[in-house]
RNA sequence: GCCCCAUUCGUCUAGAGGCCUAGGACGUAGCCCUCUCAAGGCUAAAACAGGGGUUCGAUUCCCCUAUGGGGCACCA
């Protein structure tokens, strides 16, 4: 889509350093991202923290760890540097400041006194005759002497943009095309605040042009402000960068966008992430977070959903994002990340499982890991859930399993007692402990008896794990090893014997 | 109040005038496989917001309405 005549591209992602690393801006990133890759173009991160009353200390290592965790590495940056530096905006408070004086002296701009208090009353006046409310451009028409009395009182000022007061403004968006807005209906916005800080929009275009950016991909509710960024460029005498606005993530209730909320929460209940670090400590895989969310607003095509980053990199295409908003579809992560744990390799899952058996502080024994991990491969949506499925595997104590729990339906003590008696006899004649010389004596005890194997196994899995869900049985006992195995099937004939 | 954007199964999406009796995926339900749970296979229910145009023909183009989202800060 990028024609061959433009610039090298060049994109970034622009975050403030006000909290935690929200999914929102890393799908943001993530579409920048690809972009960049996809072109041969650079990544740049920008940090854009101009608001010094939300700031949050920490921030950027949320910032760094995110992107990090899911692989998105940038060619510039606060930390690695680059060319166009420095990359933190308040360090670049100069050069917004000289700018901002070129369009006064241009006539573009104009110092504006008006206290924080007549900005309000104007406000509500203009609310109550149901106007849009706004900026009354009191000062754009203040004479040179009004101008210089107020300089001479020393008055706090900012410095505002001269919007144009009529005609239209025509921004190309590369998912939806043109768009436009009558300039009537923009206001006179505040460049530079009268801490000497830039506000977003000055901020952002001056860097932007100075940066090089060839292309900006930024969420959808930039889009009211494209028309004042494509006058302020015009204003400067700067080409402007092709930008997208991307869709937003929607709550899953349907209640507005999904950036509200500042932390993972509940819905229908289920767990809805939102951090970037939730995801990490839920276990899910970058691989596949990556992949469920090139899903939203952009497919692959071929009706594909599973692919790997690689393969999103070379088909991503800006023009085919779908440019509707969507409702954050949480619930296609587990389903994903269970695709992704079954196609990592057995030494790529086992430091995932390690870790959660080790979080739920249980033991690691490497040579039981190592055979109950492909077991467990295609059991799991996240490593944590090793734990309840074959946790007791790593526990050195086994408790008694309650008759009631061990005896199947339409079963009574006393057959119960025969049966284990019977399997216990049985299994500890085996020459050999592996699941298959267990199951093969076990089927023919079935064939014997005629019991269901439903029934029979049922109750073993029982006996022997104290779980009814468990890896596949006889697999398991074969972990479990045949002295502790039958131990625990000896002590399931004493609790059946005494209530038999 | 004004401005902008959007609107395909519950959800994420494919669809760029005839290929659409609208495809895929998640989820849901059923069946198969089966020692439990998964995985896997098969099947099912499930959508073009409504109304006008344009056209030989609209999911696809235009308009209106409705609904949803966003914006209108010395926040980004």
């Amino acid at each position: 889509m990028t024609d061959s005549t433009a610039r090298p591209v060049r994109v970034r992602f622009a975050p403030s350093p006000t909290g935690p690393m929200h999914i929102g801006g890393v799908r943001t990133a993530l579409f920048n991202w690809l972009f960049a890759r996809h072109n041969n173009g650079k990544f740049i991160l920008r940090i854009e923290d101009t608001d010094r009353k939300r700031f949050v200390p920490g921030s950027l290592e949320k910032i760094y760890d995110g992107l990090g965790w899911l692989g998105l590495n940038w060619d510039e940056g606060p930390d690695v540097g680059g060319p166009y530096g420095p990359y933190v905006q308040s360090e670049r408070l100069d050069l917004y400041k000289k700018w901002a004086d070129w369009l006064i002296d241009n006539d573009k701009a104009y110092r504006c006194y008006c206290t924080a208090e007549r900005l309000e009353r104007v406000n509500e006046e203009r609310k109550a005759r149901k106007e849009a409310p706004g900026y009354d451009r009191h000062c754009r028409y203040l004479t040179e002497a009004e101008r210089a009395e107020r300089e001479a009182q020393g008055l706090p000022s900012v410095v505002r943009f001269k919007m144009p007061l009529n005609g239209s403004t025509t921004v190309y968006d590369m998912i939806r095309g043109n768009v436009q807005f009558e300039n009537s209906t923009l206001q006179d916005l505040v460049l530079l605040k009268s801490d000497g800080f830039p506000t977003y929009h000055l901020a952002n275009v001056v860097d932007d042009h100075f940066m090089e950016i060839s292309h900006i991909m930024r969420a959808n509710e930039w889009l009211s402000s494209a028309p004042i960024h494509f006058q302020l460029y015009a204003a400067f005498g700067w080409e402007m960068p092709q930008i997208a606005h991307l869709p937003v993530l929607l709550n899953p209730n349907g209640k507005g966008k999904l950036s509200k909320r500042s932390a993972g929460f509940f819905e229908d209940g289920r767990k809805v992430l939102v951090l970037a670090e939730e995801f990490k400590a839920a276990g899910y895989l970058p691989q596949a977070v990556v992949n469920f969310l090139t899903n939203i607003g952009w497919s692959f095509g071929e009706d594909r959903e599973v692919f790997s980053t690689q393969e999103a990199i070379e088909r991503f295409d800006i023009a085919r994002v779908n440019p509707a908003d969507s409702v954050y579809p949480i619930e296609k992560l587990d389903w994903l990340n269970g695709v992704w744990i079954r196609n990592l390799s057995e030494d790529e899952l086992r430091p995932y499982l390690r870790e959660a058996l080790e979080s739920a502080g249980l033991t690691v024994d490497d040579a039981i890991l190592n055979q109950v991990l492909p077991l467990a491969q295609t059991r799991i949506k996240t490593p944590q859930e090793i734990v309840e499925l074959a946790g007791f595997l790593f526990r050195d104590s086994f408790a008694p399993v309650p008759f009631e729990q061990l005896i199947p339906k339409k079963w009574d003590a006393v057959q119960a007692r025969s049966i284990l008696e019977q399997v216990v006899e049985r299994l500890s004649a085996l020459d050999g402990w592996t699941h298959d010389k267990q199951e093969a004596e076990m089927r023919a005890l079935l064939e014997e008896s005629g019991l269901k194997p439903r029934d029979l196994f049922g109750m073993l899995r029982v006996a022997a794990t104290g779980q009814a869900i468990s890896p596949p049985l006889f697999e398991t006992t074969e972990i479990i090893g045949k002295d502790e195995t039958l131990r625990r099937l000896r002590q399931a004939a004493e609790t059946v014997a005494v209530q038999g």
